[in-house]
DNA sequence: CTCACTTTGTGCACCGGTTCACAAAAGGAC
DNA sequence: GTCCTTTTGTGAACCGGTGCACAAAGTGAG
């Protein structure tokens, strides 16, 4: 039994889906501001670096945008996608742990510009507690129950050492947060229906080492014969 | 140079593999600071927070380097995992942009840690040029080319605003870099045979307050009950 | 109106990756 | 040696996602 309507849209976009639509957004967003009224799923596709089938058939997750033979009108799909992602509401981010990283998320301009607030740094280092960091005050860790609670943090940041990490985030999820995004280098343990999304700087560079190290093996001749001649001579 | 080739391993390794190589490996550094001799491949999977079977199959790609009935030697191990990833050998890292994010990665200890130097730190602000930043002196970025060749950079870091990036990769591809990790929010279009790999924070963000919008939707109210668009048939 | 052209939305085949479940291998007890 | 326990390595089913290719739906010209 099929249901047409918008039956897609409800249940279930997919996560590869989710994922890139904050791609397509900036894409459309750099559109609108050059002045651009509609926008074919080809162009898109290319400014946002994916193909265009994939796109349309992402876009089609959401409903039924676009308009065949024209395409798709720049500000609506901006506002649907928005809409989508939960930016046409104002959420509360709070960052802890304001070493390097935590001083360069605060002051990092597009994280806040749209739908984010930076509503709260705090730290866990006397020395720290107290300066003024991108227009905030840094707070002791002491109050990271009493701050999520009073500015309705929703999102929380963390930028602490590894080994702070653990102990930090059982704190936030306790305190009723749901959603965590974690720089520090831990596989954090969290309840079933916390989301996670990890960025983690040494991961990326060890992967990035892997592709170059089989690239210039290529080119020194070692492995590049193995490819070619399969071995017979097994471990 | 002669190589065994147990059958899975010669040339790919799935990507997703890759990814989660990394994640072993810091698990079983943990494991070697304790002094532990050998890991089953179920107390290694709860480390990294994946499942044994995934684990077992990720590290028969490598070869077959289990013990049936015993587990996995952590040491020998780690050095396998550590010269698949090409971690054996020392990668020169420069970062371009050393605004607040650049100085936070050159600052990054996890970083360096393993097999990666920062060798360069580069940036266009005069005012920033000649900086001491990590023990490093900031050059400029005309230098860019010469300080590639001069140190043996493979590896560049971007962390300029959005506008330069694609400028930068240009420069940097054409003095022969094929590995990339991208910070700055923009697609980067670069010929084929280079690897890029991007961080948005903005996106994961983004990705978060999708599942969080969800979870709200949930709580409150019918699911996500016709959040239609205000008219039903306008545009 | 019809015809030519553009571009969306999607059915379908395909592919990489995940998970299950189990045979094969190793070690220890006797 | 045999038997029992543990744990690996992997065949095979399954699943989510991708990309092709095309019918459907729209525009515009005449």
């Amino acid at each position: 039994m099929i249901r047409r309507l918008s039956q897609a849209r409800e249940r279930g976009i997919p996560e590869a889906t989710v994922a890139r639509l904050p791609l397509y957004l900036r894409a459309l967003n750099g559109m609108a501001e050059r002045g651009l009224a509609t926008v074919s799923s080809e162009d898109l596709a290319v400014a946002a670096g994916v193909n265009s089938a994939k796109l349309r058939k992402d876009l089609s997750h959401l409903g039924s945008y676009g308009t065949r033979g024209v395409g798709y009108d720049v500000e609506y799909l901006i506002y649907q996608i928005s809409r989508e992602l939960g930016l046409t509401q104002d959420w509360a981010v709070a960052i802890v742990g304001v070493g390097n990283l935590g001083r360069a998320l605060a002051n990092y301009g597009g994280f806040v510009s749209r739908g984010f607030r930076v509503a709260a740094l705090l730290d866990a280092d006397p020395d720290v507690v107290g300066d003024h960091i991108a227009g905030l005050n840094v707070e002791h860790i002491d109050e990271l129950e009493a701050v999520i609670r009073r500015r309705g943090v929703s999102i929380v940041v963390l930028a602490t050492p590894a080994a702070a990490a653990q102990q930090v985030a059982d704190r936030v999820v306790a305190a009723g947060v749901t959603s965590i995004l974690n720089f520090a280098p831990v596989v954090l343990s969290v309840p079933e229906g916390v989301d996670i999304r990890k960025v983690d700087l040494s991961i990326e560079l060890q992967i990035l080492a892997f592709h170059e190290q089989r690239k210039t093996d290529r080119m020194s001749g070692g492995p590049a014969m193995a490819e070619e001649w399969p071995e017979a001579v097994d471990l």
